[in-house]
DNA sequence: CGTACCTGTCAGAAAAGACTGACAGGCGCG
DNA sequence: CGCGCCTGTCAGTCTTTTCTGACAGGTACG
């Protein structure tokens, strides 16, 4: 199969991604879940961290793309949400920032103000 | 000259450095440095930003290795300090974060409160 | 000597992020 | 049917960042 060409990711998709990652306890989760898949309750539990707090850091890394969570039924019926982590990969360099930088079309950026006149 | 084997960087480190790219501000700000070296001042009306706020952020990146500042004598004898880019370079894969995470040594986890007891 | 440009820092307000406890529901087992 | 374990969410707090205005210092020019 033919190579696949450097990736030139959007600065929106970027600035996720970094400020996912750029978390002492996200890094820990992606870490734990490289081991092996968790799912929720017992993660919290392995990394020590309250089930709310830890499900919203899940939820920034999934939105980042970096985890996936999956629904699943066990065998005695009880739903239970598995994360695995995203085979991702970034390259990061000052060409590659500044390209994302110019597609940043974020609204992170103003948050709706009055920039009349 | 030999290969140069794959950068595996500290937990602390890379914290730095992913926190500090991940923000829009500071993005640009490596995006105008990469088209051509600025002194404080200047970019500060390039980018539209107030100085004390640009000083921060270029303090952030400059901690992380992402930017060089050098205070330069101008021939009219003022003080002008000039920012470079650094050459930097990160891969990000699931297994550079777990590596990484085993090394968070940080002090950032804890701010030195009292857990005395 | 007042003005213009450069540098830096500090206190305090505003916004964003992290965190907690309580509550909702669902299913199975003794 | 109460208990245990699973899921999720919401309101409120607390901490960390981000941002602003004002200040202080320096050199050069008219």
């Amino acid at each position: 199969m033919p190579e696949v060409p450097p990736p030139a990711p959007t600065g929106d998709t970027l600035l996720k991604v970094l400020s996912a990652l750029g978390n002492p306890h996200r890094m820990r989760i992606v870490a734990a879940l490289v081991e092996r898949r968790n799912y929720v309750s017992a993660l919290a539990r392995e990394i020590g961290m309250g089930r709310p707090l830890l499900h919203m850091h899940l939820q920034r890394l999934e939105a980042a793309g970096l985890v996936v969570g999956t629904l699943e039924l066990a065998e005695d019926g009880k739903a239970m949400k598995y994360f695995d982590v995203a085979p991702f990969f970034y390259e990061l360099t000052p060409q590659v920032i500044a390209r994302a930088a110019a597609t940043i079309t974020e609204s992170a950026d103003r948050t709706e103000k009055e920039d009349a006149k």
